[in-house]
RNA sequence: GGCGCGCUCGUCUAGUGGCUUAGGACGCUGCCCUCUCAAGGCAGAGAUCACGGGUUCGAAUCCCGUGCGCGCUACCA
């Protein structure tokens, strides 16, 4: 074990946007940092220039940021092991392979793709498992060095040792042991220069002094390789954790062809920070007791990676529902009020005339009844807007031949009233409805249509209150000349 | 095919040999509350703990085998 403070990192390699995979792989990392004092970094693995996305790299620290995961050091964070864009440390990586070259435990290879590929097809026909034959190890030192010179192209290919084995430890699935005959002769530096993930992965790692690898299960398989590496340059290994995989419903790894996997694909859909991180959380983890609401720094106290889960877990949509309504209601209602006005200038509602105040107080109203924000001027424009149509299954329901008489009287009453109080409005109800002799449900539903243009919602009073004496009297008076 | 990992309600999970008639949460159903819709409260349906053998007085929990699922098997990460 490496006797230092704990030092982990999120590698991702930058595809354009933060998978939520990556983002609770991150998690957990920061998590684990936090938790322990250690020093969380961020370093990008982006050493396949076929994949090339401009911008990505600034949208996954977006995302990151966004999510309230702060890294310690990585690009734009300058510490003592920079860079760390894995595609400034070129000569870094062949300066280790050809090390490796050198000591015999790599070689170069000068195979062309089509022998690969024929290699492969036989071996398929054989029924073996595919591999690199060791080919090029037959080349001699002079023929090397002569097809070097003239400039014939290469990779650097790892010299994996025949019949031995090689275990490791994992924090979370305990001892793993592979026969080294099922490991590859795994290309280390491609033909353009650039290293393969195993190589750049593991010098990084060992020169950034990264105490514990925590990433995903599909790691899991080539971590014989990197252990062969390690011991190659005779490097100290790191503690492995390998994280159970995100899953689609029908159980395979989670992926964009069933859904949103992004996670600006969540903010864009209204999905609070908070709730996500919540949520990706709870994704293979719990404390154990029954607690499942959660901000950042409640995690930061209660995680551990011991009680990290071995199986996959579906990513279900519902429960973060759910965990997004439950922090929407825990949130300010300044700060709601602010994201409502956003959302209505997105849903194309002009409230340039509203002020923080009303729209708080709309929040107020709103917010029992919602999973989302956006769901507030979807759900109630009637805040924003007077209805210009009435739910045809509450006229059906509440609209009845008497409705508009007794909505007209009860406009009558409204009007005399003095101050815009919801006490006010339920007084004069009350008051009409005796008068009436009629029950007071026989006002109030039609006053909900009228008011509303739908059947459910707040309160009515708070309704009327909220929109006002005379808007809430022009609402009734139009209602009762539609629907007479 | 090979290698590896996994397997408790539909889903996320608690459970580390007796406290378990397997607990909680989401979702679902019903009731209560109620001006409506929610929220909340209460209740309910829902898991032969993948299966089969052991070990043990006793197993979801330990061991072995089988099955199923998933991952990996690239000059992608």
């Amino acid at each position: 074990m490496i006797n230092e403070t704990p030092r982990v990192r999120f590698a991702p390699s930058p595809t354009g946007y933060l998978h939520v995979g990556g983002l609770r792989t991150a998690l957990y990392n920061y998590l684990y940092a936090k938790k322990t004092g250690g020093t969380f970094l961020l370093r990008i693995e982006d050493t396949d220039r076929k994949r090339f996305v401009p911008g990505a790299v600034e949208n996954l620290i977006a995302a990151l940021k966004w999510c309230g995961i702060d890294y310690d050091e990585g690009p734009g964070k300058e510490g003592d092991c920079g860079p760390y864009l894995q595609s400034e440390r070129l000569d870094i990586y062949k300066k280790y392979a050809l090390e490796l070259v050198d000591s015999g435990k790599a070689y170069y290879c000068f195979c062309t793709s089509e022998r690969l590929a024929e290699l492969r097809k036989e071996q398929d026909a054989k029924g073996l498992q595919p591999g690199y034959d060791k080919h090029c190890t037959s080349l001699s030192k002079e023929e090397t060095a002569g097809k070097l010179a003239d400039g014939a192209p290469y990779v650097i290919r790892l010299n994996v040792p025949k019949g031995e084995k090689v275990s490791f430890n994992d924090s979370i699935r305990g001892d793993v042991e592979f026969g080294s005959d099922t490991i590859d002769d795994q290309v280390l530096l491609k033909g353009d220069g650039y290293p393969t993930y195993h190589l750049a992965n593991v010098v990084d790692d060992h020169l950034m002094r990264i105490t514990n690898v925590i990433r995903g299960e599909e790691w899991l398989p080539s971590t014989p390789k990197h252990i062969l590496l390690y011991n190659f340059f005779g490097w100290e290994i790191p503690q492995f954790a390998h994280l159970p995989l995100l899953l689609n419903p029908d159980r395979s790894k989670l992926s964009k062809r069933q859904g949103d996997v992004a996670v600006e694909d969540y903010r864009g859909k209204g999905y609070l920070k908070e709730a996500l991180v919540n949520f990706v959380a709870l994704l293979g983890w719990t404390a154990g007791d029954d607690k499942e609401f959660y901000y950042l720094n409640e995690l930061v106290d209660a995680f551990a990676l011991e009680r990290v889960n071995k199986s996959g877990a579906v990513f279900d949509l519902q429960k973060l529902n759910w965990l997004n309504a439950e922090h929407l209601r825990k949130k300010s209602s300044i700060e709601l009020a602010a994201m409502l006005r956003d959302e209505l200038a997105k849903q194309g509602i002009d409230a340039s005339h509203y002020s923080d105040e009303y729209l708080a107080a709309v929040i107020d109203a709103m917010r029992e009844r919602v999973s989302f924000i956006h769901e507030v001027p979807e759900n109630a424009k009637y805040f924003f807007e007077a209805p210009k149509t009435y739910d045809e299954a509450t006229v059906k329901k509440r609209w009845t031949a008497e409705s508009a008489d007794f909505l007209s009287k009860y406009a009558d009453e409204v009007e005399k009233i003095g101050a815009n109080e919801k006490e006010q409005y339920e007084k004069a109800l009350h008051d009409c409805a005796d008068r009436l002799g009629i029950k007071v449900a026989q006002i109030i539903h039609p006053l909900r249509l009228a008011v509303s243009g739908v059947g459910g919602g707040p309160g009515v009073y708070d309704i009327l209150q909220l929109i006002g004496k005379e808007e809430s009297v022009k609402r009734m008076r139009n209602c009762i000349t539609i629907l007479k």
